[in-house]
DNA sequence: GCCGTTTTCGGCCCGACTGTTTTCAGTCG
């Protein structure tokens, strides 16, 4: 799968294109680089089975970027790039991350002062070279100084884990400071918007909407701007601002009137590629769609703009969920009125991997199970690791024997249905981490790749296909083994590993922990396309992870899961269909 | 460079904020 991989190279591209201020290219390579990311298809594959034809059917990509394609599948580079990136200086595309420059501005730089890269603006700026410009002044300086500290401070975006809370915290302070200052705003209004609204696994910055009349909306932005966590102000205006927090995250508050308050929640929440989508829609039926409203292009007459489903409904969708507005096709799939109709929170009735004291978690097994019947959850498996896990405290076969013991006592206090489970390690050879007559005892096997992370991608194939061909396998968890920010996935051929899930009716794994978030939202589309069954876990090593099932829910329905695909949501009697040994 | 219920040529989302201008360009999302 090296789609990603030929994504990055037109990301690159279209900044090197923009840079040299070429016009609608970096635009075009940049649509031809979304549609490949999400393809959830294997372009390699692709251009194996149909050639350069395929290619061209994919929307966003004609002739010449076919052509693009092909070669550089075939060799490796594309000769056209090369020497673009040879003409381009080397730091331009860096300096496009600083806030505050573009292309026009880099150009300038350059040609005038001779600034290439990022040390040397630095230089430029300490020489104070940069406020004799035209177009530059004393302010912009001091602004490309801040920025360029924050740019090395913290370019990497947050994960979900860490921004949900944070945005929670935020937007609590600030209704707070809203509610001592004036009566006249909605509090229920004011909420998070943007990928974080989106749930996407990283967030770049934290967007936040609120709703008041015009003569309110600075109130509202100075109580936003004095919030004690703010360390700076980028900038301040009516409907707009920005600041920096302590902690280094950037968070805007966009602040509109009652009537345009779905307009700019549909609007702020994006993805901007989705937007674009919608935006061609809106003008494609006569109107015009912006952040205040949905306007008739002719008489400039507003049609829509109070609620977000309001838009959708006058543009003739159905409501698109905000995890699915990633231009994957969504906007197509409502305009057919085909929307997967997503799985919810209240649809989940167990969660199928944890740990207690026996292995590596912080809570006592009892402690776990009192907080899970209090979720109203049916059923759950403790799933401590086998016994080769030595560093996460693995069970032995004695120790493993002594919790079933236990939980078959406390099965007769709690009403919740307690599975004995495992997460047992599939060694390097694709064998399981327990002899066969445990395995066959186990109500639930939940298989996990723990070390060898660096096999070559042919051995790890064939290592996880063999484990799910192990009759005793019931679930595989983190299957891609990545760790957000810290490991890549490991390589893996998925195409086998989800044809032979399916094959052996195997489970896969959403792991909700938010440095794990695996399976993807993107390999959870393409696994569904080999008739997959998930289930969503919390893999909580204390209970205060019980609830991190939210983070991992958003990713299946990022993922366009319903409540059917998702095995966590079945009743008990029907979970026992899926894994045949609970009827033992 | 892509694409077509206006088009095979001529469009390509749209508006806010800032800093530098003295009416707007550049940048951002």
């Amino acid at each position: 799968m090296r789609n990603r991989e030929i994504a990055e190279l037109f990301y690159e591209v279209a900044d090197i294109l923009e840079y040299q201020q070429v016009e609608w290219k970096p635009r075009a390579y940049r649509k031809a680089a979304q549609m490949i990311e999400n393809l959830g298809e294997d372009i390699e594959k692709i251009y194996t089975k149909d050639g350069k034809s395929g290619l061209t059917k994919i929307p966003g990509i004609g002739e010449s970027i076919a052509n693009h394609i092909a070669e550089y599948l075939e060799t490796g580079e594309v000769e056209k790039f090369e020497k673009l990136k040879e003409k381009a200086p080397s730091g331009a595309t860096e300096l496009m991350e600083i806030r505050g420059l573009g292309a026009k501005k880099i150009k300038n730089l350059s040609d005038a002062l001779g600034v290439r890269t990022l040390s040397d603006l630095k230089n430029a700026i300490i020489a104070h070279r940069l406020k004799r410009l035209e177009g530059f002044g004393e302010k912009s300086e001091k602004n490309l100084a801040r920025a360029i500290e924050q740019y090395e401070k913290s370019h990497a975006r947050l994960a979900l884990g860490k921004a949900l809370p944070l945005a929670d915290e935020v937007i609590s302070a600030l209704k707070a400071q809203c509610e001592s200052r004036t009566s006249k705003i909605d509090l229920s209004k004011i909420i998070c918007t943007g990928s974080l609204r989106r749930l996407k696994e990283t967030i770049g910055d934290i967007d936040i909407l609120a709703e008041a009349e015009k003569e309110e909306a600075l109130k509202v932005m100075d109580c936003f701007v004095s919030l004690p966590d703010v360390e700076q102000v980028i900038l301040k205006g009516s409907t707009k601002s920005s600041v920096i927090l302590r902690e280094g995250t950037a968070i805007d508050l966009r602040v509109v009137p009652p009537e345009s308050y779905g307009a700019a929640l549909q609007y702020f929440t994006g993805s901007k590629e989705h937007n674009i989508e919608l935006r061609n829609v809106a003008i494609k039926n006569g109107y015009k769609l912006s952040e205040y409203g949905l306007y008739l292009k002719e008489s400039g007459k507003q049609i829509a703009g109070n609620s977000e489903a309001e838009i959708y409904e006058k543009l003739g969708l159905a409501y698109i969920p905000p995890e699915l507005r990633e231009n994957r096709g969504e906007i197509k799939a409502a305009a057919r009125n085909a929307l997967p109709k997503l799985v919810e929170a209240g649809n989940l009735r167990g969660d199928l991997h944890m740990h207690t004291e026996y292995s590596e978690g912080k809570d006592s097994l009892k402690t776990m199970i009192e907080k899970a019947e209090a979720f109203g959850y049916e059923y759950i498996a403790v799933t401590d690791h086998s016994r080769s896990q030595k560093v996460a405290n693995g069970l032995d076969v004695e120790k493993l024997k002594a919790q079933w013991k236990e939980i078959d006592k406390l099965s007769k206090i709690f009403r919740i249905k307690i599975l004995k489970g495992s997460e047992v390690d599939i060694l390097k050879d694709g064998s399981l981490d327990y002899p066969d007559e445990i395995l066959k005892e186990l109500d639930i096997v939940v298989g996990a790749v723990h070390s060898g992370f660096a096999f070559l991608e042919r051995r790890m194939t064939e290592r996880i296909v063999t484990a799910l061909e192990n009759k005793y396998l019931d679930i595989l968890a983190h299957p891609s083994g990545r760790l957000l920010g810290k490991r890549e996935a490991y390589a893996v051929n998925f195409e086998k590993v989800f044809e032979a899930a399916a094959a052996n009716g195997r489970v896969m794994e959403i792991n909700s922990q938010p440095s794990r978030l695996d399976l993807n939202d993107e390999l959870i589309l393409r696994a569904k396309t080999f008739g997959l069954k998930f289930c969503i876990s919390s893999d909580s090593h204390a209970v205060s992870d019980l609830t991190s099932m939210r983070y991992g829910l958003g990713q299946a329905r990022r993922g366009w899961l319903e409540k059917e695909d998702v095995v966590n949501t079945y009743s008990y009697s029907r979970l026992k269909q899926v894994f045949k040994k609970l009827n033992a």
